[in-house]
DNA sequence: CTTCTTCTGTACGCTACCGTACATACAAAT
DNA sequence: ATTTGTATGTACGGTAGCGTACAGAAGAAG
């Protein structure tokens, strides 16, 4: 039997119920996430529920004319495939492996059998979609609003929250992809953070060295989300029920 | 009793099987929806949830700097107050009356308790919220990389699948509140859309003349969010449930 | 009919970002 | 050490949309 020793390090997985985490353990699989893997393609149904460990993936949208924007990112707080259980079976997005780390990952099935059955998985699974719509929404008014400047710090930002360290492997042409910009608008901001003293970086590599000072650069989109994720985890999970 | 006749305008609620149904007609309640009417604030908790017939909801987001971007919009697909039973409550954004109108409402506590039941209704509401999902993303994406004309017009046709006939009772001031954008630019937009001969307006009115060369300037947003929209609708109900 | 308010049109300089093109620099491979 | 490929830096004209200011036009209110 593989090791799942690692999996409570998602925090989806570390909050479910030990009756139900049982129930998984023999359909849970640990995954090697490798930079650039695609989980799912647009109108694809997916064969099983991702969740990251230390991978980052990121949910993006791909126009008709090649161009891209991401719309959400998801990590060791998450999970990849809401549409399994939410119903559609796909969705016009994409995920990709934004930063290669390990995570785990459950079949289709045994995914919608325990949603299925009501608990607190259900409840779970659904609040943590809450906070991904949260994600979406506040990355649809920052496109709309905020500079680039602004977006960059808040995405620097987001990424470190889901990784160990403070380095990320990310090259500015793939930021740009995420940002919807083009690749020389990054060069440019990163210039100025790291001319700030706030970042260093060369060749793929970026160390955020100084993070109070990256937060106020940022827009208050960060924030915004980053307090809806941790008060919704910090809700109790019977909530819903209401008062009986 | 209050007349529930018209209730099933409403394609979420046409759409629940009789017996649900029928466990909802003693609570379930008409309302109007005056233009500009908030039904919720962000970070409130709601005390209902609202099926519009005839009204538009604008799902938006206002930034600490007072501008805004609507994120979706809500007419008699759907429902507002998904929060409810995603468990969290609240969101942060703010649902707007956009375009007056008539729908339903129903408690908070006696949507919770059916949603709890895990039957026919909570796939239902899932997948609308599934598709409610897309909407966002798209917009978002929309934001970042479409013109402001194809945005006006994406904007134009959502709305109109919402109402009845081809006329639109919205000032230019909104329209920009909602785009995220300058009044002027509306403006500018508008009068291209006018001088080409697709639509005509004056003070708040605008008449849609041909809906297909609307079509044909908007970006693929609409129809990508249509399609998708459709999609989810035609879906058995069953599905979630798996082969057996 | 006149006044007031709201809605729409016009103008103009400004800025952030785009598209394109090319130059430099680092790192791995041979 | 040289080559090759990838990552980053620079430059420059173009443009969509912004901020601001104000003017006309259509209804509403008196």
């Amino acid at each position: 039997m593989v090791s799942t020793k690692n999996a409570k390090q998602n925090q989806l997985l570390a909050a479910m119920p030990e009756a139900e985490w049982k129930r998984w353990l023999p359909d849970i699989e640990a995954v090697d996430l490798p930079l650039g893997e695609v989980l799912y393609e647009p109108g694809t149904t997916l064969s099983h529920v991702y969740f990251p460990t230390t991978a980052i993936i990121s949910l993006l949208y791909v126009l008709e004319n090649g161009a891209s924007a991401e719309i959400a990112v998801v990590g060791k707080e998450g999970l990849v495939g809401i549409s399994l259980f939410m119903g559609g079976e796909s969705t016009p997005s994409r995920a990709v492996v934004q930063s290669a780390g390990k995570g785990f990952r459950l079949p289709a099935q045994a995914m919608k059998d325990e949603f299925n059955r009501g608990g607190a998985v259900l409840h779970l699974l659904l609040r943590y979609t809450q906070a991904l719509i949260t994600q979406m929404s506040q990355t649809a008014v920052c496109n709309r609003h905020h500079s680039l400047d602004q977006q960059l710090c808040r995405w620097l930002l987001l990424s470190l929250d889901r990784l160990e360290g403070s380095e990320l492997v990310m090259t500015q042409e793939l930021i740009s992809n995420m940002l919807g910009v083009r690749r020389e608008g990054v060069t440019e901001a990163a210039l100025q953070l790291q001319s700030a003293g706030l970042i260093k970086y060369s060749r793929g590599r970026i160390s955020v060295l100084d993070r109070p000072g990256i937060e106020k650069r940022s827009c208050e989109c960060y924030a915004v989300v980053k307090n809806e994720y941790d008060r919704l985890k910090e809700m109790p999970l019977e909530s819903l029920r209401g008062p009986v």
